[in-house]
DNA sequence: GCGCTACTGTGGCCTGACCATTAAGCGACC
DNA sequence: GGTCGCTTAATGGTCAGGCCACAGTAGCGC
């Protein structure tokens, strides 16, 4: 996977810094040589080593800043979430991942999450207890409390403790994103709706803290899936959730 | 997410893209403007633009081709495999993703995976089925034989008809392929390895046909648990193993 | 007609230049 | 002696322009 091609030079800068992170050369928080140094030392121009760069800062791995000092300059970074959420909305966009499949990921990311919490001693649920808290405000617009909405169920698979599992839901939480916004404002009551919400946050918290797991997993789905019916959005296949569920 | 950003270059270039793709102007299959034209209409130089090209086709949006005709240029192509894989084992190698993380997000999603198409009223096993029959060949080589069931587990996922999940596991399959291989090398039997796996591989299909999800589920999740500990391979967080199962 | 050649379009890559930004060095002034 | 401010160096960001390699294609010669 990483040979056979002919040449490109911006290919032998990615994989020298790849070789140097596995080896442990390089690491988080380290700073990488100045782009012109790269260049001359791997025998490349600099444009391919921009390129190579280029690609290592949308993937999240290193972050660039002008200037000098130890804080100028491409250094390691290793946040994820960005990458993950750019490649995903690039695939759906271009047809790569269709919605549904993005939704059903979602879902089954989610239930396995709260099902493994359900399975810990000590769950840490502090921050999404918080966050339902926040979502109490009766002032909040649709928008907003979209946003606490969002960042309840992402502290919630933050918690289950897995970073690929929480990257990973974290980049599909953005990337549909817009259709859950749309779908909220074709919510007819969504007073109510909000007033259902919220209850079940608060049962799927519950049913976690008994370490009822199969429990959990039933709320998050039928939590999930009554709102993507509300909201009119493609669902995960109808076939799937009647078959699932 | 896609804007704040107080001018670079090349983020021009990769939202002007991104919305061509959403707005359908821009398709599968369908050709980018040469990379000159492309500058020219943004008002930014080439090598910027070849930056937000290098990011797509790392991300396996395009593919680019030199020469002239219809098939040179850079295409949509929308391949999602390569570019998630390539994204997991970077962050693997920046410590950005720990190994175990990556062990038990694979499992998640395969018992899903198996779980799902146990529920299905046909699956479409012919293929998994095809590669179990590869790996009969006795003359198989330990590297031989883990090629083949790696394309196994692969087809398993993909029969599920995700390519969410299908692409993710495909990318997690590689992140740590090198780490399975190496495994393989510390199992003192290696024929009696075969056998039990040969056998397991043949028990999760039946599992699968007859419609038992949770049955199906748990075979998986013995089958690769077990490979890991044979393996002596970081396991997905012992105690996680052990509540889980 | 057929085959060869030259041309043209295209990406791949490099060089060199200039700008913007940031930190550090250094000196003048209080 | 300390502090403010200017200068300088380091570094990424971007552009312009050029050259090469490669793959079609058109046109030319036979």
């Amino acid at each position: 996977m990483t040979e056979n091609a002919p040449a490109r030079a911006w290919r032998v800068v990615l994989e020298k810094i790849e070789a140097d992170l596995l080896s442990g050369a390089l690491g988080p928080g380290d700073r990488l040589p100045p782009e012109r140094e790269l260049a001359a030392t791997l025998g490349v121009g600099r444009s391919s080593v921009r390129e190579a760069l280029r690609v290592l800062e949308v993937m999240g791995l290193i972050r660039t800043a002008t200037g000098s000092g130890p804080t100028a300059g491409a250094i390691v970074t290793a946040t994820p979430h960005g990458g993950l959420a750019q490649l995903l909305r690039l695939q759906v966009a271009a047809h790569g991942f269709p919605i549904p499949h993005v939704y059903e990921t979602r879902l089954l990311l989610e239930e396995w999450a709260v099902a493994h919490l359900a399975d810990l001693d000590e769950p840490d649920l502090a921050e999404a207890r918080a966050t339902l808290s926040a979502m109490e405000d009766q002032q909040l617009t649709a928008d907003d409390f979209l946003a606490l909405d969002a960042q309840f169920h992402l502290r919630l698979t933050d918690a289950a403790g897995n970073l690929v599992v929480a990257a990973t839901m974290a980049g599909l939480r953005t990337t549909i994103e817009s259709y859950v916004r749309a779908g909220a404002r074709r919510i007819s009551d969504w007073d109510a709706t909000v007033e259902r919400l919220h209850r079940e946050h608060g049962d799927i918290l519950g049913a976690i803290e008994s370490g009822d797991a199969e429990r959990a997993r039933e709320l998050v789905r039928a939590h999930i899936t009554a709102y993507y019916a509300d909201a009119g959005m493609p669902a995960p296949s109808a076939a799937v959730v009647a078959v699932d569920g």
